[in-house]
DNA sequence: GACTTTTTGTTATAATGTAACGATACGTGA
DNA sequence: TCACGTATCGTTACATTATAACAAAAAGTC
């Protein structure tokens, strides 16, 4: 991964993902050993799944993944690795689609703005800060502390808009 | 309910839940009736419980307050209401909570910014132009083409702030 | 009034998420 | 190093949210 993929949205074009994913897993691991958190390998297993994908994942999927390998999981498993990887920003949950995404930005400040192409299924990180600016302007004119913003916005990503993938 | 009601985000301290909620009822029934759909006694109902709480109302909270009158229903036929009054705008969904919520704009052209109390539980809708187009745009510069934009800000509302309600 | 379309009822089940408790692994200080 | 407290994980059971499929009833249309 270039440092200008960090920049876009969307992956490039010629996005190298096995690169991507061993970057957020080494990022993640030395994120956390700084911090005395524990990067078991059972989170970085699920982080792993979550990035494979490259997609919003849901908790039964990524469960069924787990199994692939030999032993047994139940959801609560699943749903504990996930409360730390996204407790951590390891990972956001996207909302509107109960699904979870690999976050590229772990560490740095940012809100979570989404951008989910409704054809493709792909979803870019916008985390623009104007808009979380505006957002915390907007509410504290109305005495309301923001604590935790959700922008997501679904619509078509520019591929599938030139496509005319509908 | 007073116009001024209207712009808020939360209602007034004031405020008269019964007139806000025959309005919206009417409103519909107005809106459905200048555009040929069925305003529907199960719909009608289903809107006004929703009103009724004043707060985010989960699908099967919404299906035990029906029971409540004598014959049965079942989760379809909530939903199926509820897809109703949300494709007309007279409810909209918070996707963050799984719950449902009265709109008191209807017709006008918004795109459904909450913010949501986490202490009180109260959600004001905020429908910021600005916010949409700002958002509108960030999106257009990365060819990303908007269609629902979800805006839900979880925070704290002005009286839990004051009264440190937490 | 026969026909079509829309809405609602009903049964069953899918998909998503959590509570509770025991077992295990880890970290830490005597 | 080893006992002890804490964090993590396994497991069972269940709660919550949502939909598929098809039959019955009601409303609109000619």
């Amino acid at each position: 991964m270039t440092p200008s993929d960090r920049q876009e949205a969307f992956p490039a074009p010629g996005h190298n993902h096995k690169a991507c994913i061993a970057d957020a897993l080494d990022a993640a691991e030395e994120h956390c050993k700084s911090r005395g958190l524990r990067f078991t390998p059972l989170r970085r297993r699920v982080l792993e799944i979550v990035w494979n994908r490259h997609a919003p994942t849901g908790a039964y999927e990524i469960l069924e993944e787990l199994h692939d390998g030999k032993r047994s999981a139940a959801p609560p498993t699943v749903y504990r690795a996930l409360d730390f990887l996204v407790e951590h920003g390891f990972v956001h949950k996207i909302e509107s689609l109960n699904a979870f995404i690999g976050c590229g930005r772990a560490g740095e400040a940012h809100t979570g703005q989404f951008l989910i192409c409704e054809s493709c299924n792909q979803v870019g990180e916008l985390d623009d800060p104007e808009i979380a600016v505006l957002i915390e302007k907007k509410a504290a004119g109305l005495g309301f502390k923001v604590g935790h913003p959700t922008v997501e916005i679904i619509g078509l990503c520019r591929d599938c808009v030139t496509t005319g993938n509908v």
